[in-house]
DNA sequence: TAGATGTATCGAAGCGCTTCGATGGAGCTT
DNA sequence: AAGCTCCATCGAAGCGCTTCGATACATCTA
């Protein structure tokens, strides 16, 4: 393996120089410049990983813990993790990828050891067991998803609140008036993730206002869940017009039974999904959907990492460097750990119009 | 943070025992060993990543090269990584996460910088272009699929040949005599992902031993794009009564399309699909299917890695490693980069019967 | 008892990089 | 011409760990 000792004898110069060369942080003549940049380019060197984290303590690395669980949203989760890949490595910064199999300890053992910079949480529960060791950790955290109580944390989600109104919204401009909601397997309410709460608030706070009729069944994704809790809502609520669909995998079950049932969508009845438009478009009727934006909230999510590490990057988009609050070394001992920002970045959720949702028809009750 | 020496000094030892203690590469006794985990333990003590990087030119990291398109097997990418990821972890190691988006010098890079020990790549593509670079690493890597080239690699996958050839056998031995396989998207073939071709090979293969005939066609995962291929299928064959199908997503679709054009399914038209348990179970026929182990082609990549590592494991299971199809090291000069072992582990898939197969029906022709 | 053998621990030399404070000229100013 | 200020570069001191000989002592052997 080539040093960097190797490339300086090469070029003619210092150690230094060549270190400076790399990271720009002092001034370097054209000239020099460019013949150390050469013997870079001939002897094909690459600096070594750990000398440079050892040496200025950071790693260029950011993790990421996932879920392990895969019950749930899977295309999502991957697309957020690919998106923060690539934006990483836009920032000039690499991703270690963690699952929250080792538990909670994982944070501290990565912080702790100076193998990541920061960390990306997803799949954040609302009393999430990892939030002590994100509070006292010296490294910032971003979240994806809401935790109930976000004093001092970073955190990315839709605004699932606000999908909910938007959904109802839609129904409610098209004359529905009574609605029915399928929502998460039971499993994903007991588990606190929020999200699923919260669009169940969004949809019956705007159904009040707007004086809608609400329906919530939780559902698994399997074709006899969708089956059983269809039954439930129809023996339930006849006039039901209008269904919002937030189990993504409950989407393809869904439209079979209500054809095998004789109702035509959207003649019959008007559907919306929460689920990413490839799921939307492939199905028999094109779904009227709200994506999960995946791709942004990663994207944000490193970027608000950036912010807080308050770097510049390396192939990246240049400047930037939002102000997180204090530092504040003490100066003898063991000082409270400065208290932080709180910052919420919820998305706003966006509905694409498509086959699945029309006028309300005429009701004969 | 906490620095050996300072756990060195709060046991009373040098910093060499600690190390010696956290390495266990010398014996040190009891009383000694105990002590220094004491004050481990109650400083926090954790190792610097970067420093054990420096001084063992180990990171303990290895990388992981996935797809960035997600037009495909997202799930079964998806559980691949979890698989990686939490046997890494048993084994002591971590995961970088890469994507194909930075292109094959990703490998140099990694590698070079000796930012991971080794890599594992998924999705490998027939004439994949980071096999030149593979083959030049002075690091091991482990393929997830087959190249057309295989000397000197190490390389895992399903036996995708033997799926087909199962695929067959189970409704051939059901009666089918006329079959159709709904195949990939255009793009997977085009891409010479090398599976796509081989499950057909294997399809054909069997067929002609036991006198059926085949008729594939590639298919998007859409709706439309499904009936298109179905009504091609039907038209062209009228008297084809099993079905294999190889792309995940069109299984809803196909369902839907058989129940509208009054096909029973299994009494009608047999299908098997190729595709996780989840989705096989999930729809409103179960259907029997040969799964992608996603999950033990991830452990075995690892496995395979760790075994090239020579390493022995952190928290790991003992376990084997069974023999490979593999040729033999050539005995050359120390010259060169030394041969490699050729490595190839193909996994036997396995057919589960559901409630999709059944009797082929007595035909009127 | 001298020597051989073994065991438990220590000391010191790096690993390859970053970074801070020189250093030596060139170009100004007065 | 002496004194300044800049600029470009160099040297050296670590960063926190691993690892390779010592070293010191205890135990065994002949």
């Amino acid at each position: 393996m080539v040093t960097l000792a190797e490339v300086a004898r090469h070029a003619g110069v210092s150690a230094s120089t060549v270190s400076y060369v790399l990271s720009g942080k002092r001034t370097i003549s054209a000239p020099t410049r460019e013949r150390v940049e050469r013997s870079i380019r001939e002897l094909g060197y690459h600096p070594n990983a750990g000398a440079r984290a050892l040496a200025s303590s950071r790693s260029d690395i950011i993790a990421l813990m996932m879920p392990l669980r895969t019950d749930m949203y899977v295309p999502v989760m991957m697309e957020i993790a690919m998106a923060v890949a690539t934006t990483a490595r836009a920032h000039g910064r690499d991703v270690l990828l963690l699952t929250d199999q080792e538990g909670p300890e994982a944070v501290r053992r990565v912080i702790g050891s100076g193998l990541a910079d920061a960390m990306i949480l997803m799949d954040v529960e609302l009393e999430d067991e990892r939030l002590p060791l994100v509070h006292e950790a010296p490294r910032p955290a971003v979240l994806i998803g809401l935790p109930a109580d976000t004093e001092g944390l970073t955190c990315v989600d839709l605004d699932f609140a606000a999908t909910g109104r938007l959904c109802v919204d839609h129904l409610a401009a098209l004359g529905h008036r009574e609605l029915a909601v399928i929502g998460e397997a039971p499993a994903v309410y007991e588990r606190h993730t929020g999200f699923a709460e919260r669009t169940i608030t969004g949809v019956r706070e705007r159904a009040a206002e707007l004086g809608l009729r609400v329906l919530h069944r939780p559902c698994e994704g399997s074709f006899e869940s969708v089956a059983g809790a269809l039954a439930r809502i129809f023996d339930e609520r006849p006039a039901t017009t209008g269904i919002v669909v937030q189990n993504e995998s409950a989407v393809g079950p869904l439209l079979s039974l209500l054809r095998q049932q004789g109702k035509a969508v959207p003649e019959d009845i008007s559907v919306v999904a929460i689920c990413p438009d490839q799921v939307a478009t492939q199905t028999s009727v094109a779904l009227t959907s709200v994506a999960i934006p995946a791709h942004e909230m990663g994207r944000r999510a490193v970027e608000l990492v950036m912010a807080k590490l308050g770097a510049s990057a390396g192939t990246g988009t240049g400047a930037g460097t939002g102000t997180g609050a204090g530092t504040g070394t003490g100066a003898g001992g063991r000082v409270a750990a400065p208290p932080r920002e709180t910052v919420v970045r919820l998305l706003a959720p966006r509905l694409t119009t498509r086959a699945s949702t029309g006028q309300a028809p005429r009701l004969v009750p």
